[in-house]
DNA sequence: GATTTTACGTA
DNA sequence: CGTACGTAAAATCT
């Protein structure tokens, strides 16, 4: 049945879908079926109601299986057949005849019909002039199935629907009057410095372009969000001018930089780079872009395209990359200053510019961390490497040796060749060659479909019930193999390696085709650091957050330094203790704060301990170290709502026994869950939850039991993780003189010290980090534990009023 | 050649 | 049915 446009003929908006489903087919009329109730649902996100505009499709007839690739000739939806050609013109007439005052395209194949581009990734949210109907105005978004089928696109397409709503009062293209000036002689750019140095009072906005190895290629700065200026330094990946030219550039870069703050988008990157290769020092990134977005939206992209999209009402630039790179960075330039006045007003709104000068107040350490490095010792890694010395059993030491040994002795067993890092060929080998049980995947989801698996799980259940040797080898080699990855790396010329550590989390830049893109898949980010590679400084295995102790050797001190670090003790289950006010555990913690590991332990102070003689219902002094063992795999699966199974996977006892034990720790320990009902109750009404330090997130994953377990970890997860970056910043403007911070690993931090300030650094650093938490009415510190070595890999637990005498901190001569 | 899947290291 | 993170290699898609 064909579906006609419906919808009152004056109406300001033209909502133009893709193709007629099988409701609309049925009823023909547009968006009835599920897809049209999520439309429904996202017009009323954006305060537009439906009956007032005119609503139809681009094809106006079912195609076979829904498949739009049937009007087209080409399965990437190029060339239209007759019919489509047909239907576009129809919706020619019927714009024309109509005449609303912006056409809302929803879907890819209505951006391509309106406009002839595609990819609605790329240019959804902006504001355009049709093709189709000259004159006419556009802006398309995501289709409201696409939105049903990925939840994350919702924000996006409500925001882009409320900048509809706004631009449907006038036919008016609103006019791009961005003044972007691209390739200025070197003079007028000098010029342009020195007036934002003496006469401009306000920020400025900058944006670098670097090439290879991180190379300023292309500067770009803004004085408003309307007028930015672009300046190219290389051409051709060489140097446009003399060395005595360039500097007078750079001269007169810092002093503007000196004297006026500036906005930038991930402004710890140009930073970095702006001082490693041109000596500029950025002395007050008065705000970043990527920074604002990630305190006001964690839960959403933050790429400046995105956000310029979401924020501004600019044309899509993102494009003009390759073949205008000037004006592509004026425009990043420019946007960035008009995004951060977006920003900075929402800040404002939710009440979050506390967080947000906290992660301001990163940039420079996290930026120092990622420029300094961390030195490998080449013997330690040889030796780990090759070592061809024997252990206690007769085995070589050296991981290649080791490794190579392995190999042999796997594929002679298995008589041939096998890739053991291939899943596919490990499964051949254990499934059909060798005919053992097939072992599944844990799913996600109790509805999600089995998977076989040749995981390390997998062969350790296999090497139980079979007893041929190959499997337990196999597991070695695994073990060995990943290892080596963090052990043989590449060092800088300076025999260091660097890591990039991200204030907002989850990795935002990715190298793809030689550009560094933003990333638009997952946004969770709890507020804790993550680790990558540094693009700057690509030296070293990247993630320094996830090196396995057995490779940590080979990170040592220089001679007469050391390694000294601090952790927060328990700290997760101390910041859920208070928080679900269990009384016994509470006495404990403030039972041991600032006693020594042999006191805790004389005292029974353990929280372990604490558990099995709830759940045993013995005194605590009975408890045996395997009933210890069961309180901490219980009170850890229980504290993140893990099911039976795994317990019963970790403790090695049936389902029923894992139940059992399960329900009875829930009911000596009945807080735990009203704390998750508590946290489902909060959850109900906005999805926001608040950390201990007022970080707020704001679910988006659909109403589930993924969606509690996520929410009852962030809180612990990303109190703590706060709570050591404000004691990392401490540290770094008080004492960062003295104190070398080297590593972040989210709930410690280490650094390297000459021996003869250890006491002292022990003393500041913690006062540094006993900083004071609130919750349920009670103040609380998170006690810290210290370590000392001569490497990241030989660190020995010490007690600090061994090392401390003095109430003061006195620094040694 | 680009993208997805599988596996695995840390807190 | 722990969550959070990043990287490498294989498998798969186009």
């Amino acid at each position: 049945m064909l579906v006609k446009t419906e919808g009152p003929p004056n109406a300001r908006i033209f909502l133009v879908g893709e193709a007629p489903g099988a409701d609309e087919n049925l009823l023909g009329r547009p968006f009835v079926s599920h897809a049209g109730k999520v439309l429904d649902s996202l017009l009323s996100y954006a305060g537009i109601n439906r009956l007032d505009c005119l609503v139809g499709n681009v094809a106006r007839e079912q195609p076979p299986g829904n498949k739009i690739e049937f009007f087209f000739e080409d399965s990437k939806c190029t060339k239209p057949k007759t019919l489509m050609l047909k239907y576009v013109n129809m919706l020619q007439q019927e714009i024309i005849q109509y005449n609303p005052n912006i056409v809302v395209g929803l879907g890819a194949t209505a951006l391509w019909a309106l406009t002839g581009m595609r990819g609605i990734q790329s240019f959804r949210g902006y504001v355009q002039e049709c093709t189709l109907v000259p004159g006419k105005k556009v802006l398309c978004t995501y289709h409201p199935a696409a939105v049903s089928r990925d939840w994350s696109l919702q924000f996006p397409a409500v925001m882009d629907l409320r900048k509809a709503l706004r631009n449907s009062d006038t036919p008016d293209i609103p006019k791009d009057t961005r003044a972007l000036r691209c390739n200025p002689s070197k003079r007028e750019f000098i010029q342009y410095l020195q007036w934002l140095t003496f006469d401009w009072k306000d920020p400025i906005a900058l944006d670098i372009e670097t090439k290879a190895n991180c190379h300023i290629d292309i500067l770009g700065l803004a004085h408003s969000p309307n007028n930015a200026i672009s300046f190219e330094i290389l051409s051709g990946g060489r140097p446009k001018y003399e060395p005595r030219e360039e500097l007078e550039i750079w001269y007169w870069l810092s002093r503007a930089l000196e004297v006026r703050p500036s906005i930038m988008h991930n402004g710890l990157f140009d930073a970095c780079v702006l001082w490693l290769r041109n000596r500029v020092l950025t002395k007050t990134i008065f705000a970043d872009t990527l920074i604002g977005a990630h305190v006001c939206w964690p839960e959403h992209p933050r790429s400046l395209g995105f956000l310029s999209s979401i924020c501004l009402n600019v044309p899509a630039w993102k494009h003009q990359q390759t073949l205008t790179p000037t004006l592509y960075n004026a425009a990043d330039a420019a946007n960035t200053y008009g995004v951060w006045e977006v920003l900075s007003e929402e800040l404002d709104r939710q009440k979050i510019r506390h967080t947000f000068d906290f992660e301001m107040s990163q940039v420079f350490p996290a930026g120092m961390l990622q420029l300094q490095g961390i030195s490998v010792d080449k013997e330690s890694q040889n030796d780990l490497l090759n070592s061809p010395k024997q252990d206690d059993l007769g085995r070589v030491i050296g991981i290649r040796p080791r490794l190579s040994l392995l190999t042999n002795e796997i594929n002679r067993i298995l008589n041939k060749n096998v890739n053991l890092n291939s899943p596919k060929q490990l499964q051949q080998v254990l499934y059909t060659d060798l005919g053992l049980p097939e072992q599944y995947r844990r799913r996600a989801s109790i509805n999600d479909p089995r998977k076989v698996t040749a995981d390390s799980e997998a062969l350790q259940k296999l090497s139980k019930i079979n007893d041929n040797p190959a499997l337990t080898m196999i597991l070695e080699w695994k073990k060995l193999d990943k290892l080596q990855q963090f052990v043989d790396v590449t060092t800088s010329p300076e025999g260091k390696v660097h890591t990039s550590y991200n204030i907002t989390g989850a990795t935002m830049q990715r190298e793809a085709k030689g550009l560094v893109v933003d990333d638009e898949n997952d946004y969770r980010s709890f507020g804790r650091w993550s680790s990558s590679k540094s693009i700057i400084l690509p030296f070293g295995s990247g993630n320094l957050q996830n090196v396995p102790r057995a490779a940590r050797k080979i990170y040592r001190s220089p001679t007469g330094y050391s390694f000294i670090s601090a952790d927060y003790i328990q700290a997760e289950a101390v910041v859920v203790a208070y928080i679900i006010n269990d009384l016994q555990l509470i006495r404990m913690f403030e039972d041991s704060f600032g006693k020594s590991r042999q006191y805790r332990k004389e005292n029974n102070l353990d929280v372990h301990r604490i558990t099995a003689s709830q759940l045993f219902g013995i005194p605590i002094d009975k408890v045996t170290p395997d009933q210890r063992q069961v309180g901490k795999t219980l009170r850890h699966a229980n504290n993140y709502s893990a099911g039976p199974g795994v317990l019963a996977a970790k403790l090695g006892i049936g389902m029923k026994e894992a139940k059992y034990l399960m329900n009875l720790y829930h009911q000596r320990n009945p807080m735990l869950r009203i704390w998750h009902q508590k946290v489902q109750n909060e959850l109900r009404s906005t999805k926001i939850l608040y950390n201990l330090l007022g970080r707020k997130h704001q679910f988006t994953e659909r109403w589930s039991d993924e969606l509690f377990r996520s929410a009852y970890s962030y809180i612990p997860q990303s109190t703590v993780g706060d709570l050591l970056n404000m004691s990392l910043v401490k540290i770094y403007n008080n004492y960062g003189d003295r104190i070398d911070i080297a590593l972040q690993l989210h709930d410690a931090v280490y650094v390297i010290v000459p021996d003869h300030l250890i006491s002292w650094a022990m003393q500041v650093m913690r006062e540094c980090m006993l900083h004071p938490l609130q919750v349920n009415g009670m103040d609380f510190k998170i006690d810290i534990d210290f370590s000392i070595g001569p490497s990241w890999g030989e660190m020995e637990e010490v007690e600090y009023t061994d090392y401390v005498k003095s109430n003061l901190p006195v620094l040694p001569n």
